[in-house]
DNA sequence: GCTTTATTGGAACGATCGTTCCAATATGCG
DNA sequence: CGCATATTGGAACGATCGTTCCAATAAAGC
């Protein structure tokens, strides 16, 4: 028994963050993360103050945890976009044993829903988007370094690939098929290498 | 008297469209709705049958009125990227009044919040995103006519084109400076006329 | 094994949810 | 003006919202 209610606390967050992930922040009653999670709701508010912050909790365990690995390896010296896009195709292999519409991303979608209104969550959220758009610069500079372009443009690119890479997992919520999403995809790879060529041809 | 009725009756779509926008569905309540409309209860019901129904309304206006020219200016013949550059500037222009985070876009906020769990709302998603792809598909054909590239090819960067849109719309929904969104908007163009480019050079 | 401390399930709170209903009011017509 | 027809504001519904509280139960220390 006590076993049993350690696993439980030990899968809160993840449990929470499920549901939160699936049905978003509203869309989610108290009573629903208490059937998720298996425990009751004082155990819920002895360890987190409100829904709230349970919520914040969720979505720090999001960015530091499930998705830190995705996106360090596009932090690595030599990342290049082949690590791009098999961090695509490492998502979309998982997502052939669900049925569309996916749940996204769920930094994505709380972007959507709760980043204008609550101060605390768009922190997190622009947190994790400037390390994304880091780690896609940190990309494009290695498959065109050395040129004498200006940084401006560069940024603007690697912001331009993090809004494109957002852009995806949102459209994922309503793609029912998933070539269609696979096309997104190549598109998306298929634009970048044109980008990365041009840029290259313009140095020679 | 009268007038003042049929005024509120006439922008009661439009008044519900921009609570829904802000809020989204489930963080608006009908008590919400009454106050931004100025239309008490039984009038709001007694034109739509339930708040689902109302935000369906809502979103159907937003696809075919309010989005529809913007759309409608790329699905011209001659319609070339210049028409996207100039569909964002216009969009961009309008948002110097405001003061960030903006509002994204109705239809993509509503694509992450409601379509995995309402099939009517998923229904009207899916058209207008379809819409958008096929208007950028436009775009892409005559930026790039008469090559001998693989239909799948275009339709793969269309597809990743319409992806990328509602992704820097959903963006703008935390962005904290506008110079940010400008710089994903102009990566977006960058990266669009380089694919084109690319297309013409592998023609000659 | 008994006492102390921690954790639990579940009742209950006021507030708000979406919806229904009706009496009061305004409108259109003869 | 007087009557019929819409349209209105607002009370009220049961359900659920997020949160608090406490008695019952489990864990730990001696």
């Amino acid at each position: 028994m006590a076993r049993q209610q350690s696993h439980n606390r030990r899968n809160l967050i993840p449990n929470a963050l499920m549901q939160f992930w699936e049905f978003g922040y509203h869309g989610t009653g108290v009573e629903d993360l208490v059937r998720r999670t298996g425990l009751s709701r004082s155990s819920l508010y002895s360890e987190h103050q409100s829904k709230n912050e349970l919520f914040k909790a969720c979505l720090l365990f999001y960015t530091t945890v499930l998705a830190d690995e995705s996106v360090s390896y596009m932090e690595t010296p030599d990342a290049r976009l082949d690590q791009v896009r098999r961090y695509f195709d490492c998502v979309l292999s998982g997502m052939e044993e669900q049925t569309p519409p996916y749940m996204g991303c769920f930094l994505g979608n709380t972007m959507s829903e709760c980043a204008p209104h609550d101060e605390g969550i768009r922190t997190i959220v622009e947190a994790f988007n400037d390390r994304l758009r880091d780690a896609l610069l940190n990309v494009l500079r290695n498959e065109t370094q050395a040129g004498d372009f200006p940084e401006e443009m560069r940024k603007n690119v690697a912001q331009s690939w993090m809004t494109s890479v957002q852009g995806i997992w949102s459209y994922s919520r309503s793609v029912r098929k998933p070539e269609d999403l696979e096309s997104a995809v190549n598109g998306f790879i298929m634009n970048a290498r044109a980008l990365i060529q041009s840029l290259e041809v313009g140095r020679s």
